[in-house]
DNA sequence: TCAAAAGTGTTATGATTACACCCATGA
DNA sequence: TCATGGGTGTAATCATAACACTTTTGA
């Protein structure tokens, strides 16, 4: 089967070979003024012309799945760093109306603030849902994104991607809202901070937050490094 | 793309339409002596003769994926209860070097004494690998085991599916070995007692062990109906 | 009577929970 | 000065781990 591709370097329309029966379908997750949100696309066109889903594509011959989703999110975000990860080919035989394709789920999980819709999408191409607050979706992507949240809920807790979702620098607050909002549920201001700081995965910085109407809380980073060196001695991330 | 098929009813060869490029490959473990287990068959045909690999197939035009898997086990071993449960999607370009292939990873998880190996299939066809004595496999074979036995570790603490593996009536002695054998751990027996026990979970028999030159130990099976009405209840299977 | 596993009891330690309370800051 | 969140302290409770010990049974 053969798409018109747009070129990254050159900006011009290439034909390339991509996988027959096969594609990607993306669910990517914001995190924003404490809520959890879904970046959504209007189809432009085809039967369902008007109906909002998931942010999908084809699979190159030459491209591996996860390159495919990577490039697809490139495309669509401008953003190159993002949190990626397969969750699992849905392929009931009725999910797309017109034919039998097979899709592979994807979710990603971006920090709003370095995101941008990229030129040629437009806010009636695409925008961000609240996820108690999305629309029907076209075909299976209702289950698709069901199955990325559970998977997400379940990732938050055995390994540090949160803060996939929050800015560089960020309060134990709002860390802490991060997880309520994903695993719907409250927690105990105290007790979470002390849980997190007893891990010391998280880097203190020397800055306090600014403008806010109340005492100024310190900021913290995520470092890789730390984690990674934590991991080497046996610790075990779990929430 | 047409293959052939035998036909569960008549025993004949029929052709069936299927997925083009897309194949489903299935990890089916078992559990024997205190060892956990892989069952592999052998290629006997094509560039990979005599190697050794995961049982796999095709997926048909008009069934899902998951039903596929399901056929492909039944084909191959006779169950048709087993727990099956899809990994994901593999799809490296050059995973198959004829072509470019992409398969949808599976896990099964079987109860040895149930299982016969179909007729058609010899003991050089299809043979049970203990899992730290696998040959080496062929294609990316190896990258979809290994996953397997991370989504299973993952599993099988988050839910009760380890019972899948064991017979019918067990003691808790090879609960806990199956665990050990599982996790990779070595586990205290009596405080694996307690804390399985009091989950109440389990049904206790009014029967014990036989032909063992200790003293027997009391049988237990595993009731999902139980299982059911704990979770209702808000239970959430940990260990 | 001995080995091997069944099964019970006990104690120390650490994690989790619930909640009281003081601190800093801008409106 | 008040509301809002930042941040510390503490005691009760619960889960886990370590290990000593008694019981049952066939060889």
């Amino acid at each position: 089967m053969i798409k018109d591709f747009i070129d990254e370097e050159s900006g011009e329309k290439v034909k390339h070979a991509v996988m027959n029966a096969i594609t990607i379908d993306c669910v990517i997750f914001g995190f924003e003024g404490g809520k959890l949100e879904v970046l959504l696309v209007q189809h432009g066109q085809g039967i369902s012309k008007g109906e909002w889903g998931l942010p999908g594509g084809w699979i190159k011959k030459t491209e591996s799945i996860d390159s495919a989703a990577h490039r697809l999110l490139q495309e669509l975000t401008d953003i190159d760093d993002v949190y990626l990860e397969q969750l699992k080919a849905f392929g009931r035989p009725d999910r797309y109306p017109l034919d039998r394709v097979i899709t592979i789920g994807y979710y990603a999980l971006v920090k709003k603030e370095d995101y941008n819709v990229k030129a040629g999408f437009t806010a009636s191409d695409a925008r961000w849902y609240k996820i108690n607050e999305l629309p029907d979706l076209i075909y299976d992507h209702g289950e698709i994104f069901k199955f990325s949240l559970k998977q997400l809920r379940q990732k938050v807790r055995q390994a540090p991607v949160g803060f996939n979702l929050l800015p560089e620098k960020f309060t134990l607050l709002q860390l802490m809202q991060l997880y309520e909002e994903i695993l719907n549920v409250e927690l105990d201001k105290p007790n979470f901070r002390r849980k997190f700081l007893k891990m010391k995965l998280l880097k203190g910085l020397d800055e306090k937050q600014k403008g806010v109407s109340h005492r100024a809380a310190k900021l913290y980073k995520f470092d890789p490094e730390i984690y990674k060196k934590l991991t080497e001695k046996g610790f075990n991330f779990e929430f």
